[in-house]
RNA sequence: GGCGACGUAGCUCAGCCGGUUAGAGCGAGGGAUUCAUAAGCCCUAGGUCGGUGGUUCGAGUCCACCCGUCGCUACCA
């Protein structure tokens, strides 16, 4: 145990529409960063949830002849179910409905209006529901927000509160030169620093007149802006401020995970609050990447196929959950494609980890009557092994998780190798082999023992099964020092195991 | 318009502060095997490293400009 707390948030979600596969790519990612943490140790606190204070959520409802909340409350469930599909081991989640949130972003602005922050002035400006923000008129097209051609902006004139951004300028510029690794990837934190560098404005804080959102407490005419809102929800599900020993505990937050696009929210606009309210702010802003869609080559199937829980349901969780953080570096984009996804699926786990584990389960029955043989004296697979687990938590430790993917299937590559230069078949015809045989069973089945360990943030489900095949505990979470040679217990009777993980096929029933 | 990123084998990409024959994975082709989910293993890509011109003994690797993609930001209107 180290001792260690790590807190990790991922961005709540809007819930104007069902979660799909960007949202959920965001979750997976988070959830394997918060199994990694909770693998080497730490006390872990992995919150997420559901943004609910808006206008295009308000006329999602309306639209649906619900009540704002009633319709939050179905949404809710859609949510909680597709990260249930997805395996997200989240430890709390919040809407920002919740009494707490709104005592939390109650308090927020009293301290911000305590610390002379908070002024009043007229706003004048478009204002485009879909984005809920005010659009420079240079950034419209024929009138219309570029990003939502259907709904027009509005043009509003309303008394609004601000908040003295400006104010925090000189302050962001000296923490962002002191603490280089608080916006990553380096490219997000590039054009924030030249954004500092232009210069900040203050903004406008609260919507006049609008009733779905939190009231703002020396105002009762006017309602929280819904981001200004929804960046508390940080400190809001630490129970802050009236659970102080539990925001004690976990606050500043370790890693906020986001998408690249409101990187400004989280580390110019947040940092400036916390500040402003005196509080510590968060290590790490990570700015991940998107998940296009554009060169999707299963078009017939667009819409069903790339809904996150439907994906979970043809081809399970954790395939799902391995192409999503394997396929390209964290923090750049990736290309989606369901071929690409099978593929990954069918290299990397059915053939690789998976037919690993059956071969050698199956030459251990054939060979040794399945029970597991004494460890060798000197294997070449321990040295594999322990140096493909520093790497791999380097690689986690510095949040890339296709580096991390990468060092535990080595293990698997290197495994196949050892098999062919080995050929343990050939061995089980010469009786004077029989101890060298069985020594190198015994580094097969430890390399996939090893293995499992590593890859069980990133599959939970399915490391759990081979667990199961070893003939350990499936339901006991492993730990790192899990990974150190020599764990599986000599002894052991093994049967030969069903596939772990079965062929994927695109579905195409005119396939050439 | 400003700032910045990127453009390397069919595809996806590595290549840190410049240095012998430019790398990996996937796909594709060939080969030797048989324990295994017809899986695994071995070999094979001769690619103007976007273009041009520079700096240098020597440049994907630095500089300038150009072309093309993209991000952030501004403004004209």
């Amino acid at each position: 145990m180290s001792g260690k707390t790590f807190y990790i948030t991922t961005a709540i979600d809007y819930v104007n529409s069902k979660p799909h596969l960007g949202t959920a790519y965001e979750k997976v990612a988070a959830d394997i960063i918060a199994r990694y943490h909770r693998l080497i140790g730490d006390d872990v606190l992995f919150l997420m949830g559901n943004d609910e204070h808006s206008q295009k959520v308000e006329a999602a409802a309306r639209a649906q002849g619900l009540s704002p909340l009633a319709w939050c409350d179905l949404m809710e469930k859609e949510f909680r179910d597709a990260w249930k599909a997805l395996d997200i081991s989240f430890d709390d989640f919040i809407r920002t409905t919740e009494p707490r949130h709104v005592a939390a972003v109650k308090e927020m602005l009293t301290r911000i209006h305590a610390a002379g922050d908070v002024y009043q002035d007229v706003y004048e400006g478009w204002y485009c529901t879909g984005c809920e923000a005010f659009k420079n008129e240079g950034d419209l097209v024929d009138g219309k927000c570029p990003d939502h051609l259907s709904t027009a902006p509005t043009f509003l004139e309303e008394k609004n509160w601000f908040f003295r951004l400006s104010k925090y300028e000189s302050f962001l510029k000296d923490y962002y030169a002191e603490h280089p690794d608080f916006v990553r990837p380096a490219i997000r934190r590039n054009e924030l620093t030249s954004l500092l560098d232009s210069g900040l404005k203050d903004i406008s804080i609260s919507r006049e007149g609008a009733t779905w959102g939190v009231p703002v407490p020396f105002d009762e005419t006017a309602v929280v802006y819904v981001w200004f809102d929804a960046l508390i929800n940080y400190i809001a599900g630490l129970g802050w401020p009236d659970d102080s020993e539990r925001f004690e505990r976990y606050w500043p937050a370790d890693l906020h995970l986001i998408g690249k696009d409101i990187t400004r929210f989280h580390c110019i606009i947040w940092p400036a609050m916390l500040k402003s309210a005196g509080l510590p702010l968060p290590a790490q802003v990570f700015g991940h990447g998107f998940v296009n869609m554009g060169k999707d080559r299963m078009s017939k199937s667009l819409g069903t196929a790339v809904d996150p829980q439907s994906l979970a349901d043809r081809f399970g969780a954790d395939a799902l959950r391995w192409y999503l953080t394997s396929e390209a570096g964290f923090g750049k984009d990736l290309e989606y494609g369901e071929d690409r996804l099978v593929e990954r699926a069918n290299t990397d786990l059915a053939n690789g980890l998976g037919n690993l584990l059956s071969r050698s389960v199956s030459m251990l029955v054939r060979y040794l009557g399945g029970v597991v043989p004494a460890p060798p004296a000197a294997p070449p697979m321990r040295s594999k092994v322990e140096e493909a687990v520093p790497v791999y938590r380097e690689a986690l430790d510095d949040l890339d998780l296709k580096g991390a993917a990468d060092a535990a299937m080595s293990i698997v590559h290197r495994a196949n190798v050892y098999v062919d230069e080995k050929a343990p078949w050939a061995m089980a015809k010469d009786p004077a082999q029989k101890d060298a045989l069985a020594g190198v069973l015994y580094e097969l089945m430890e390399s996939c023992r090893v293995a499992g360990v590593l890859l069980t943030p990133f599959m939970p489900a399915k490391m759990a099964e081979l667990r199961e095949r070893l003939g350990e505990d499936a339901e006991a979470a492993p730990k790192i020092d899990d990974a150190s040679w020599g764990g599986l217990p000599e002894g052991r009777k093994l049967t030969k195991p069903s596939p772990l993980f079965t062929k994927l096929a695109l579905d195409e029933a005119d396939a050439s």
